[in-house]
RNA sequence: GACCCGUUCGUCUAUCGGUUAGGACUCCAGGUUUUCAUCCUGGCAAGAAGGGUUCGACUCCCUUACGGGUCGCCA
């Protein structure tokens, strides 16, 4: 039996990263197993969906790399025969009466005002699940177990009905999804029961909190996935990291592609804890998948983080890029770390040249300044070998002239390699911010 | 409040009865880089508490504390 795993959101904001760990442990587990995977809008709460929070779900589903066999605009073989995406539940309606008829003849249900009540069978519940274990539930405790209504006044289905209708039937085999739906598992087994069919298999993943210990919710920060593209990360590392949020691959490896973590992923290595999710490892993560891409690749993703910053794509871009790809950690970091190097306009970082100028080293920078004017040819060994020379004519160790240089060439204290700085530049404009240095 | 799940460095985690309790992020100190960063080395830092079981417990059991979740005609 194949595996089938499901993403079952509901478009009421936008992808929450707790919903997109639930996204990518299905994935993983599918494409492990060869299975199938599949994408349900469950958008029955027509007062709270919209359409941005649907695209939402796509764009980010898109960005992580978490691509669905069966879903809206993809096929699969179990579209409603009276509709033509069955993958959104609000056009499955035929289906849910059709379930809900079974389970009026099996006398489960009964009326409460215009409501339908789901008579739950007063016994003990167990369930296996992958994650937690063994967990018992004592239905025989009406009050803290009351019957579920299933169908509203007005005629609409709740969420366990639907949810359980559709797991069976698009004969999901596994279901894995939040902690926060452990509860409601026995509600949906006593449902499977009650139609007779055999339940998918369970595994709940503990949440994702705040730093602080506190659920993550709306305006957290990290808690909307579309954020993430904006503020400069690489969707391999939002992928590793999150994975990393209550899995572990038992290694001391913690850098991993999407396809090392198919290979590597397995539910018995969830933990059962919530994980607390932590920014700053997440931009650590990054920095590690933005040493392992081309530099060509790491061009094209700064792109646009440059071209937002009026920042002008020259002929120099590639030697640019190839100065800053090793010591940025966002990709939102490139444009200051290199408008120096592109414009004469670039924002000075005041302490730095005030420690600079206070240097007394700097009052060599002049005479290196002409020493480099009366070159014939120019290159980064030949700009560092002006700078031994001045230094060691005036008793001084090239070293020390290295910083007084680095910020009277870029203003800043940290940056790429002064060779390179010097290769890009050249050496006008070298000798330029050399000689107005003062 | 009731019912569930959980509890190892500040954080993410390894350990599946016998370890100097390991790794990673952060931070600190050295080293490499004639500079910056990367990188390398080292350091700080943990079994919630109390009872059992056992020759031996972070690991198994109980209690308490704490954290999270659930108790809707939301999903």
């Amino acid at each position: 039996m194949s595996v089938r795993t499901r993403f079952a959101p509901s478009p009421t904001g936008y992808l929450h990263v707790g919903g997109a760990r639930t996204a990518l442990f299905n994935w993983l587990y599918a494409r492990k197993h060869n299975g199938t995977f599949i994408l349900r809008v469950e958008d029955t709460d027509a007062a709270r969906n919209t359409e941005e929070a649907r695209q939402a779900i796509f764009d980010g589903m898109n960005w992580l790399g978490l691509d669905w066999d069966e879903g809206p605009d993809s096929g699969g073989d179990l579209r409603s025969p009276s509709s033509s995406s069955s993958y959104y539940q609000s056009q499955r309606k035929p289906i849910y009466d059709a379930y809900f008829e079974k389970l009026l003849a099996a006398d489960r249900l009964y009326k409460d005002g215009d409501a339908y009540r789901f008579r739950f069978d007063r016994k003990p519940m167990t369930m296996h699940d992958l994650v937690c274990g063994e967990v018992t539930i004592d239905y025989r405790d009406e009050s803290n177990t009351p019957d579920m209504v299933v169908k509203r006044s007005d005629g609409s289905y709740v969420f366990h009905f639907v949810n359980v209708v559709d797991d069976l039937e698009m004969k999901m085999t596994h279901v894995i999804r939040g902690e926060d739906h452990l509860m409601n598992t026995p509600k949906h087994l006593q449902l499977i029961e009650a139609l007779g069919a055999q339940p998918p298999q369970y595994a709940h993943i503990p949440l994702i909190l705040n730093p602080d210990g506190t659920k993550m919710s709306k305006r957290d920060v990290g808690a909307a996935v579309g954020d993430y593209p904006r503020q400069g990360f690489l969707s391999g590392a939002v992928v590793n990291f999150i994975a990393l949020l209550g899995w572990s691959s038992k290694t001391d490896d913690e850098i991993f592609t999407l396809t090392e973590l198919i290979d590597r992923f397995s539910l018995e290595a969830i933990n059962r804890a919530p994980a607390r999710f932590d920014f700053e490892k997440c931009k650590w993560v990054n920095q590690q998948h933005i040493a392992k891409i081309s530099t060509e690749t790491f061009a094209d993703l700064a792109k646009p983080f440059v071209e937002a910053e009026n920042l002008a794509i020259t002929e120099t871009y590639p030697a640019v890029i190839t100065a800053v790809k090793e010591k940025v950690r966002l990709l939102s970091e490139v444009p200051a770390a290199i408008d120096f190097l592109i414009t004469d306009t670039a924002a000075q970082d005041e302490e730095a040249v005030a420690k600079a100028k206070g240097n007394p080293n700097s009052a060599l920078i002049p005479a290196l300044a002409e020493h480099m004017a009366a070159l014939t040819d120019w290159s980064a060994e030949i700009a560092k070998e002006a700078i031994a020379t001045v230094a060691q004519a005036n008793g001084a160790k090239p070293g020390q002239l290295m910083f007084p240089v680095r910020v009277a060439l870029s203003g800043r204290a940290h940056g790429p390699d002064l060779g390179d700085v010097f290769a890009i530049l050249g050496k006008e404009k070298c000798v330029a911010r050399l000689r107005s240095f003062h």
